[in-house]
RNA sequence: GCCCGGGUGGCGGAAUUGGUAGACGCACGGGACUCAAAAUCCCGCGUUGGCGACAACGUGCCGGUUCGAUUCCGGCCCCGGGCACCA
C-alpha cells in the first residue's frame, strides 16, 4: 500500500474495474426489489458545470446506497440534445448544430465517467437521434388523431428587422438581442397540446405524491390554479352591428364585488378593442404601443399600468348602470376571457388604475370598522341593493343566481393552466410530423414513414431555420392522396423530448415501439433528482406525458416519479451559475487537481442538497485533507499486519465508547442517506468518528480488531459518496474481497446499550448545568436531584419558590422559580 | 406584479417532533516538528465585561404565544428560483 493517497491511480483503476465487470448494468431479471434512480439528463452545453456535479453525485450516492441495501438498481444517463444554444453556437463557430452537439456529448461523457458515476451506459440516449425522436413523432400523430393536439393562433415575440421569432430569453429590455429592434407581439398559427383536458387529474394526483416536496406540489397547484368563480356578461350599449356576440364576457373569482364594478377593461388584443380602434386613431396607436415588448408575463405584469377609454359602454347586468370600456395593458389576453370587470375598491390593480385615470371607486364590502381601500379581504356586503348584509359565500350564490335568471352569467370553475404550445419556428428540434395537403388538409405522417428526419448537415446563417428554406426537406407527397404537398417546418418544443425520456431508458433499444414491457418493470421512477428550477414546467409536462402514454396503452402507472429530490442551485456571487451569466467554475480543474472523490465529497459536504450552494473555492482543501487522513489511518493500521474485525471479547471503557460511537454512526448515516437525504451531516458524523478513532492509541490485538472494525465500516459508510478511495481501502483491509459485494453494514445493537444518561439542567429555561444519572431514575428522583444542584440553588433567591419542574425524558429538566 | 423558497459566528453550515444555539469543516491566531518552507500534529476561536470562576447579550427586523422559540403565530425588510419560447 502506498503511503500517499494516489487518487489518480485508484480512480482510474476503480473506473476500469466497473466498466470491465459491467458493475452497474441493470437487468430486469432479478429477484431483488427494483430501484430506478434518475437524475435529470444534461443539456450538452460543452462542459460539465458544478450543477451537474452536484446533481449527479446526489443521484449516484442514492443509487449506490440502495445497491448496498440490496436493491436491483438502474441509474441511466442521456442527453437532452435539442435546443437553442446549439443554433447560437453553430452561427458563432460556423459549424452545424448537430456536429457541435455530438462533440459536446463526447466530451461531457468522458467527464461524467471521470466523476465515477455508477451509471448503466448501455442505456445512453440522445434526444436528437432519429431512433429517439421517431417515437415522439409517432405519439404526436396518435394524439393528433385523438384530438389532443390542435392548431390555433398564438402570440410570439417578433423581431421586425431580422424577421424571426425570438425566445423570451432573446428579448432584452424589449429589444431583439441581435438586431436591437423593438420587439413586437405577433399572432401566428401553432400546434397546442390539450394539457387542460388533464388539469383536474394533474391537480388531484398531487395528493398521491407523498414523496414530493410540499414546496413543489404547492407551486404546481398554484400553477394549475383551479378557481371557483362566475362568468358575467355585460351587454354592450348600442350593440354595434358587426360585433358578435353582443355581450362582453368576463370571468371573476369575486362575484360578491360585482355591485362595486365601475368600469370594464379589455386586453389590447381583445376583439372589442380592435373594433373600437377602427374609427379612433389615438386608440389604434395605443393598442399598437401595447403590442410592443415581449410576451413574457413577468414583463407584462411589471410594466407601468396604462390604459385608454374606447368610447364604448356596457350595461351592468344587475343594476343597469352604464360602465365605460377601457383598454388596459395589465389585462392578459391569454387568461380567462381577456377582459375583466374592474372593482377598484376591492382589487389592488384596479384601484391603482382607477386612481391614475380618475375612474369612480365604489366600496361594497366591509370587513372591519375602519377598512382602508383597496380592501381585498372577504367581508359583508353593503350598498349592494338586495345583497346587503350577505357574506362572501351567500352573496356569491345569490349574485350568480341573479345573473343566471337574467341569462347574463353563471358559476364556473376555471383553471389558470393554459394549453401547451409546442410549435417552434426553429431548426434544431424534432420535426413536427404533419404534411399539409391542399386537398386533404393536415395529414399526420403514418408510422411506416417515420421518422421525419431532420437534416444534420446544414449551414446556419443566423436568420431563420434552414429547413424552412430547403425544398428537399419540405417538398413531399401527401400520405393520403399521393398529391404534391408540403411538410410542416416548425419543430417541437424541447420540453417534448424531456417529457418522456424517463420511460425510454427502460426500453432504450426497442425499435418496434416507443416503450415496451420493460417499462412496466422499471416505472415509476423511484427517485428523481434535479434542479428546483424545473419545479413547474418540466415536472408538470412529464406528469402530463406519463398520463398520455398511459392512456394510449403504453404504460400502467399514473405518475412518473414516486420520490422527488429538488436540488438547490449552485450560485456564484449571489446568482445562478450559468453560461449565459459567465460566472461558472469549471469542475474539471477540481477533478484534475484533487480527484473525483474530493470533488464529490466537497459537493455533498458543503450544503444540504435542497439548499442553494454559494460556491467558494476554499473548503475543497478540507475535503481533500480528510481523504488523505483517512488514507493514512488505514495505511498505518494495515502496515502492522492483517487482523480481523472485532466480534467478541472484553473491552476497555475507551474501546466500548468507540464501538458505541461506530454503531450509532452506522444508524445515523443510513438514516441520513435513506430518509433525510442529509449527506452533509452524514459526512460530519463519520468525520467525528474518525477524529475519535485517531485518539485511540495502542496496537494490542483487541485494539487492532476494534480499529479494523471501525475502518472497514467507515469504508462502507463513505463508499456511496467517495467510491474510488473506499474500494481501494477495502481491498487493503480485506484482501481478496470486493467492496461492491459487501452490502450495507448492520448496526450492532449490543454495542449501543447505554446505562447512564446526561440531563441538561435549566432554571427558567436557561442552561445552568448538567447531571449524569442512571437510565432507570424516576421522574420524582430527577426533580429532587435537579433542585439540589448548586447551579440551581444559586439562582433561587430568598423570596423565590420553585413553582414547577418540567422533565423532558432523556433530555432536560427545567426548574421554574419565581 | 404574481407564485414558491431562504436569511444562524469572519465563511459554508449543525441543532431531525417547541427542549443544551454554533456539531463538522474552512479561514484565522498561537505552539510543536524543520536550517527554512510546505505538509503534518497539538491548542484557541460568537459578542461584551471579568485575572478567573462566571455573567449578560446573541439565530434578518418589530411584536406575540410558551416554563422554554433558530423552530409556532402576526406584521415588515432583504436575497434567490419560477412566470408558459433558456434548459
Amino acid at each position: 500500500m502506498q503511503q500517499q493517497y494516489p487518487f489518480k491511480d485508484i480512480e482510474q483503476q476503480a473506473q476500469n474495474d466497473w466498466e470491465t465487470n459491467q458493475a452497474f448494468s441493470a437487468s430486469e431479471t432479478s429477484d431483488k426489489p427494483k430501484y430506478y434512480c434518475l437524475s435529470m439528463f444534461p443539456y450538452p452545453s460543452g462542459r460539465l458545470h458544478m450543477g451537474h456535479v452536484r446533481n449527479y453525485t446526489i443521484g449516484d450516492v442514492l443509487s449506490r446506497f440502495h445497491k448496498m441495501k440490496g436493491f436491483n438498481v438502474m441509474q441511466p444517463m442521456g442527453w437532452d440534445a435539442f435546443g437553442l444554444p446549439a443554433e447560437n453556437a453553430a452561427i458563432k463557430n460556423e459549424t452545424a448544430p448537430a456536429a457541435w452537439t455530438y462533440s459536446n456529448i463526447e466530451h461531457m461523457k468522458t467527464q461524467l465517467k471521470q466523476l465515477g458515476l455508477g451509471v448503466d451506459w448501455n442505456r445512453e440516449i440522445a434526444t436528437c437521434k432519429p431512433e429517439y425522436y421517431k417515437w415522439e413523432q409517432w405519439l404526436f400523430t396518435e394524439l393528433f388523431k385523438k384530438g389532443l393536439i390542435y392548431k390555433k393562433t398564438s402570440t410570439v415575440n417578433w423581431d421586425p428587422v431580422d424577421g424571426t421569432v425570438l425566445a423570451n430569453e432573446q428579448v432584452i429590455d424589449g429589444r431583439g438581442w441581435r438586431s436591437g429592434a423593438l420587439v413586437e407581439k405577433r399572432d401566428i398559427p401553432q400546434y397546442f397540446m390539450k394539457i387542460t383536458a388533464y388539469a383536474e387529474e394533474l391537480l388531484n394526483d398531487l395528493d398521491k405524491l407523498d414523496g414530493w416536496p410540499e414546496q413543489v406540489k404547492t407551486m404546481q397547484r398554484n400553477w394549475i390554479g383551479k378557481s371557483y368563480g362566475c362568468e358575467v356578461e355585460f351587454p354592450i350599449v348600442g350593440r354595434p352591428d358587426n360585433l358578435k356576440p353582443g355581450n362582453l364576457k368576463v370571468y371573476t373569482t369575486r362575484p360578491d364585488t360585482l355591485m362595486g364594478a365601475t368600469y370594464v377593461a379589455v386586453a389590447a388584443e381583445h376583439a372589442l378593442a380592435t373594433l373600437a380602434a377602427q374609427n379612433n386613431p389615438a386608440l389604434a396607436e395605443f393598442i399598437a404601443e401595447c403590442k410592443r415588448g415581449s410576451v413574457a408575463e413577468a414583463d407584462v405584469a411589471t410594466a407601468e399600468k396604462k390604459g385608454m377609454a374606447t368610447g364604448l359602454f356596457v350595461t351592468h347586468p344587475l343594476n343597469g348602470e352604464q360602465l365605460p370600456v377601457w383598454v388596459a395593458n395589465y389585462v392578459l389576453a391569454s387568461y380567462g376571457e381577456g377582459a375583466v370587470m374592474a372593482v377598484p375598491a376591492h382589487d389592488e390593480r384596479d384601484f391603482e388604475f382607477a386612481k391614475e385615470y380618475s375612474l369612480p371607486i365604489k366600496a361594497v364590502i366591509k370587513n372591519t370598522d375602519n377598512d382602508v381601500l383597496p380592501m381585498t379581504e372577504h367581508g359583508v356586503l353593503f350598498d349592494s341593493a338586495e345583497f346587503d348584509g350577505l357574506d362572501f359565500e351567500q352573496s356569491s350564490d345569490a349574485i350568480s343566481s341573479a345573473l343566471s335568471a337574467k341569462n347574463l352569467g353563471k358559476k364556473r370553475t376555471q383553471y389558470r393552466l393554459r394549453d401547451w404550445g409546442v410549435s417552434r419556428q426553429r431548426y434544431w428540434g424534432c420535426p413536427i410530423p404533419i404534411v399539409h395537403c391542399a386537398s386533404c388538409g393536415e395529414v399526420p405522417v403514418p408510422l411506416a414513414q417515420l421518422p421525419v428526419v431532420l437534416p444534420e448537415d446544414v449551414k446556419m446563417d443566423g436568420v431563420g431555420s434552414p429547413i424552412k428554406k430547403d425544398p428537399s426537406f419540405y417538398e413531399t407527397i401527401c400520405p393520403t392522396c399521393g398529391g404534391k404537398a408540403t411538410r410542416e417546418t416548425d419543430t417541437l418544443d424541447t420540453f417534448f423530448e424531456s417529457s418522456w425520456y424517463f420511460a425510454r431508458y427502460a426500453s432504450f433499444d426497442s425499435n418496434t415501439a416507443m416503450v415496451d414491457e420493460r417499462a412496466n418493470y422499471w416505472l415509476p421512477v423511484d427517485q428523481y433528482v434535479g434542479g428546483i428550477e424545473h419545479a413547474i414546467l418540466h415536472l408538470l409536462y412529464a406528469r402530463f406525458f406519463n398520463k398520455l402514454m398511459r392512456d394510449v396503452g403504453l404504460i400502467k402507472n399514473d405518475e412518473p416519479f414516486t420520490n422527488l429530490l429538488t436540488q438547490g442551485m449552485v450560485l456564484k456571487d449571489g446568482s445562478k451559475m450559468s453560461k449565459s451569466k459567465g460566472n461558472t467554475v469549471d469542475p474539471q480543474e477540481l477533478i484534475d487537481t484533487y480527484g473525483a472523490d474530493t470533488a464529490r465529497l466537497f459537493m455533498m459536504f458543503a450544503a444540504p442538497p435542497e439548499q442553494s450552494l454559494e460556491w467558494a473555492d476554499s473548503g475543497v482543501e478540507g475535503a481533500n485533507r480528510f481523504l488523505r487522513r483517512l488514507w493514512k489511518a488505514v495505511y498505518d493500521h494495515v502496515n502492522l499486519g492483517e487482523t480481523t474485525a472485532y466480534t467478541a471479547g472484553e473491552l476497555s471503557t475507551e474501546l466500548k465508547a468507540i464501538r458505541l460511537q461506530l454503531h450509532l454512526t452506522i444508524e445515523k448515516v443510513a438514516d441520513d442517506y435513506g430518509r433525510r437525504h442529509s449527506f452533509n451531516t452524514a459526512i460530519s458524523s463519520v468525520m467525528e468518528l474518525m477524529n475519535a478513532l485517531a485518539k485511540v492509541e495502542g496496537t494490542d490485538e483487541v485494539t487492532r480488531q476494534v480499529r479494523q472494525e471501525v475502518l472497514q465500516n467507515v469504508a462502507l459508510l463513505l463508499s456511496p459518496i467517495v467510491p474510488h478511495i473506499c474500494q481501494a481501502l477495502w481491498a487493503e483491509l480485506k484482501p481478496n474481497s470486493h467492496i461492491l459485494d459487501a452490502g450495507w453494514p448492520a448496526a450492532d445493537k449490543a454495542a449501543m446499550v447505554q446505562d447512564t444518561l446526561e440531563y441538561v439542567i435549566q432554571v427558567n429555561g436557561k442552561l445552568r448545568g448538567s447531571i449524569t444519572v442512571a437510565k432507570t431514575e424516576s421522574k420524582e428522583a430527577l426533580e429532587k436531584l435537579a433542585v439540589e444542584q448548586p447551579c440551581v440553588q444559586k439562582f433561587i433567591e430568598e423570596s423565590m419558590t420553585v413553582r414547577k419542574i418540567i422533565v423532558v425524558p432523556n433530555k432536560l429538566i427545567n426548574v421554574v422559580v419565581g
